[in-house]
DNA sequence: CCGTGTGAAATATTTCACAGCC
DNA sequence: GGCTGTGAAATATTTCACACGG
């Protein structure tokens, strides 16, 4: 579960929208989850809201903030400077977020030295080489992998031996990690699939009533469907 | 929970690889899950197992393959062309498992017209207005946003009037759609934050003994770590 | 009144541990 | 002997429903 940097992101919407105040279930409907989880969720945090009346939305952004640990900077290396590096490098969400982008490392010849980013955020592409170094001259605390899956687990080992210890895996392979490694996997096939999962539910539901069709697939379906769904 | 695509992947690796036979514990391990989990997940399958032998790799990942509708093509139609758009369309992981890009838009006059994909599967970006078009030409079932979360919302509801029922986002927004249209999201910055936490986390342990410093956070660390936890 | 905060109940998921089959 | 398949137990998460404070 991971819905505080959901519920801190459209607190911050709804401040810059100049709202002060939400209850629960508003703000619970804006986040697509319901306001029993909600509050259950913000009573960890401790009690930030005002019985009768709901959450005061600045406070309450900051005060997720300070729990995320977005009150301080953190550094962010990404290792592979393709399609996927560059649209990582060009996401505005992270600067405005606390994390700063401390460096960008590709093996490839073609794109070492190329100039990436805004003009006031340039970064340039260093050699895989510079891994070590980058990580500890700029005290990256994060490493982002956007490397083929092959070359994934070489990275990933060297980020870990460099001091990092909170990986995000872009490549499609499973990463082994030393105990107190924390490694979140993005693998967008996976998702394609989970969708296509359903989609084919739907059309396996749509020739219900076919009893040859049914047989030939002897499987309870409830729980399948409640073993893949998120 | 969506474990199947990731045993799919490491079986079809694995396949690749030669290997006729693995136990739950060899391809749990492979696959990060504890065996007893993957044991339980392929039993809502059916008995595909040996007892005292352990899986054929092969039939194992053909059984998934069809549970997860993999043995049918599914049209992707990709909205956005910028830098994750390009890296979409770039990624090899689609085609092979049998999802096939069928269009590819942008509202931007720049980029439109521009040919992009391996010469092979080349796809042309189109304009914006032709999004109703290329879902039924093309018979998409699957729309992915990749556009700033400004312009989402109107693209999901677009893709969901063309009859699109399944949706990746990549926008940092919550989309609201109609009853029996499934959604899942990928945000990168979430996935930053939720590192940031662990990284916070390991900060504030490392200070423990410090009574004062105890005080000044009144929360159950536990219970929060469960909180935010996948 | 209204809406938060929260115990208690209902669900869901994970782990254990072993019977049963190859 | 080894490994799957699975009930039963242990955890975890979500939902309910309402007491309590503003």
């Amino acid at each position: 579960m991971a819905r505080l940097p959901v519920y801190h992101r459209v607190l911050a919407q709804l401040a810059e929208a100049g709202v002060s105040t939400v209850s629960s279930e508003e703000l619970a409907q804006a986040c697509g989850v319901s306001s029993a989880k909600l509050r259950k969720d913000l009573s960890h945090l401790g009690s930030y809201g005002t019985r009768g009346v709901g959450y005061d939305v600045r406070f309450l952004a900051y005060q997720i903030s300070r729990e995320l640990g977005l009150t301080q900077p953190w550094g962010v290396v990404i290792v592979g400077a393709g399609n996927l590096g560059h649209a990582l490098v060009a996401y505005r969400g992270f600067a405005s977020r606390g994390f700063a982008i401390v460096g960008l490392l590709d093996a490839h010849p073609d794109v070492i030295g190329q100039r990436l980013g805004s003009p006031d955020t340039q970064i340039v592409v260093r050699p895989l080489a510079d891994l070590e170094e980058v990580v500890s001259a700029g005290g990256a605390h994060i490493g982002v992998i956007a490397t083929p899956a092959q070359a994934a687990q070489d990275v990933c080992d060297r980020l870990v031996a460099a001091g990092v210890r909170s990986i995000l895996n872009f490549a499609p392979t499973v990463l082994s990690v030393p105990e107190g490694v924390e490694v979140r996997k993005v693998d967008l096939a996976v998702e394609l699939q989970i969708l296509a999962f359903h989609e084919q539910r739907r059309a396996d539901s749509a020739d219900a009533g076919d009893p040859a069709e049914t047989q030939t697939r002897p499987f309870d379906q409830k729980s399948l469907g409640e073993a893949i769904n998120a």
